[in-house]
DNA sequence: TTGAAAGCGCTAACAT
DNA sequence: ATGTTAGCGCTTTCAA
């Protein structure tokens, strides 16, 4: 079963050629080096025969390029990063490259591995949702070249990036609510010292501060119950407002305000900052704000295909609107 | 920027032995050779101070192994296969290897062309959810010699494979509603010439034929409206129990059964083959089967693993049992 | 203790 | 119209 590969040098000694003409062939330029017809064909078959598959590595070790970018996503199982991955892989092959993608799960050392792994691969280019703090990157980042493009989540000023103003939008979304609130908490999911999150609560607090409503925050801490329990808190503190800062953390703050029966939105007022595929079908539909995942994907691939071919410089960051969806709940 | 990579030679050349010796320090294995520590620190300085990072298509290239294995999803924006990527890429990483994640967005032909793209990366073995039927995979299958587990969806008998039985498990579904269903609906997605897809719809046509219930089957053409139309046609002519195929299509079969206002579970009733972390918060919450999905992505590494060592040889078929999460639309 | 050299499979400049 | 050859960066055997 492990036979060896079939190399160019084995097809060339069954034609009786040298393997650099094999090598043309295959290339698709033997007209170019005028090897005759004749000569083509025979290599041609010979290489369908033995199912010859050229060796990606030898190639890219001669070449100097693989053609190939690393992605390294938070969260691939997040329906936000999983759109995300699609776009950007898509928009890649189309433009003839491969992704390696890898996915750190919200784990600070996992992430700082797996991107030495990416440049150890000499991967052309990083694009990179990160979920440690930058300083923590920079490091790693110096120990190669190659262009990295931020999306979602930012580095610095001096790295590419392409995300929303979480804080314009968090902030801008206080005055969504059909009803000004008399009192509003904001939930955070359990990773929440990540750039996005953080800017996300600056924002709904600035809100709350320039329109005098009282404001509380609640982080999730992965068990249900104790979530429930701040949230009765809040509820029997007459909270009438709520604003969850990502799609997981909506669906855990409903199941809550289900529990202890508040009435969407007549008592209780309700909204998501990020969307699910889920919202609109439910009861009542959610109301949110959707991220342009996929224009964030199409943008740091355009972005990273600019810095690949040197014509740009990094430090452009790239900020798009969010849209607010209004369905039930808000 | 773009200055030329640090390689081996250059460490060699600045302090002042050969490579060789710099490649035995840098693997660890400079005591084995009696590289004196002096020396050694020299050469870890240096290498640290250049940032070195070996070029990993040489070793591969010497060593004809690369420590990855490639995975081929068929959708990665669908929650089970982002599950299922995530536990798989895990599992390997804890294994010592790379995984490197296609998207084939269940496209017939891309697949095909990332499948070549990942054998040509000399990966060491494939574990695939395939879209295409095996006869289109064989040829490509046959350029290669690695192992290849087939994961979710099977390929034949002679391939390894880590899934679910799903016409048994859709056919024992039909008997979870709470009331025998007068006449059954199933609805299945658009992409419904996949394998498992036409074994559910068959395990729900044989429980339908055993206790003569009438059935009728639609399937998603991606427009809600069609849709609707449809289920409205067969709400019309006294359907009383959907069963939808996977929780895409679920989402919106229950949409359609709100637009209509059935009144679920008490005049229809609804089952889902396939889970969603929205399906608890829904209201009602979602009666549905939950496949054993990082079990699944467990047990095909497991299976990759055995592979790899040569210890198994292919052909071993493991289906996994489901469990039904009975909750308000049954 | 360390160095020299071969070779993994491929490409491309340079010969014939 | 085709062959020869020199590397790409690394590992490893053999020699010194």
């Amino acid at each position: 079963m492990k036979e060896k590969r079939v190399s160019l040098q084995d097809i060339a000694d069954l034609v009786g050629v040298s393997k650099a003409t094999v090598s043309f062939v295959l290339n698709g330029r033997g007209d170019e080096f005028n090897i005759s017809p004749k000569t083509q064909q025979l290599i041609k078959d010979k290489a369908k025969e033995l199912l010859y598959v050229p060796n990606f590595f030898a190639r890219s070790l001669r070449q100097g390029t693989t053609k190939t970018i690393g992605l390294v996503l938070a969260d691939i199982s997040n329906t936000f990063y999983a759109e995300l991955c699609k776009t950007i892989q898509e928009k890649l092959h189309d433009k003839g490259y491969n992704t390696f993608i890898v996915n750190t799960n919200e784990d600070l050392d996992l992430e700082k591995t797996l991107m030495r792994e990416l440049i150890q691969r000499s991967i052309d280019g990083m694009i990179i949702s990160p979920c440690n703090k930058i300083d923590a990157l920079i490091p790693i980042l110096h120990e190669t070249h190659i262009p990295v493009v931020f999306a979602d989540r930012p580095g610095d000023d001096q790295a590419d990036f392409v995300g929303v103003d979480n804080e314009k939008e968090a902030q801008k979304l206080i005055s969504s609510f059909s009803v000004t609130p008399k009192k509003l908490v904001v939930i955070s999911p359990k990773t929440d010292q990540v750039e996005t999150i953080e800017k996300r609560q600056e924002g709904a607090r600035k809100a709350c501060q320039l329109e005098t409503i009282p404001v509380s925050f609640i982080h999730d801490i992965d068990d249900q119950d104790t979530l429930d329990q701040s949230i009765k808190k809040e509820l029997d503190a007459g909270a009438d407002a709520f604003l969850a800062l990502n799609n997981r953390v909506a669906f855990k703050t409903l199941a809550s305000l289900k529990r202890w029966n508040a009435v969407i939105p007549k008592n209780v007022r309700f909204i998501s900052f990020d969307d699910n595929e889920a919202f609109s079908y439910m009861n009542p539909p959610v109301s949110a704000l959707r991220q342009p995942v996929q224009h964030i994907g199409i943008e740091s691939v355009e972005r990273m295909i600019d810095r690949l071919s040197e014509k740009k410089t990094p430090g452009k960051h790239l900020l798009l609107s969010c849209e607010f969806i209004p369905r039930g709940t808000h």
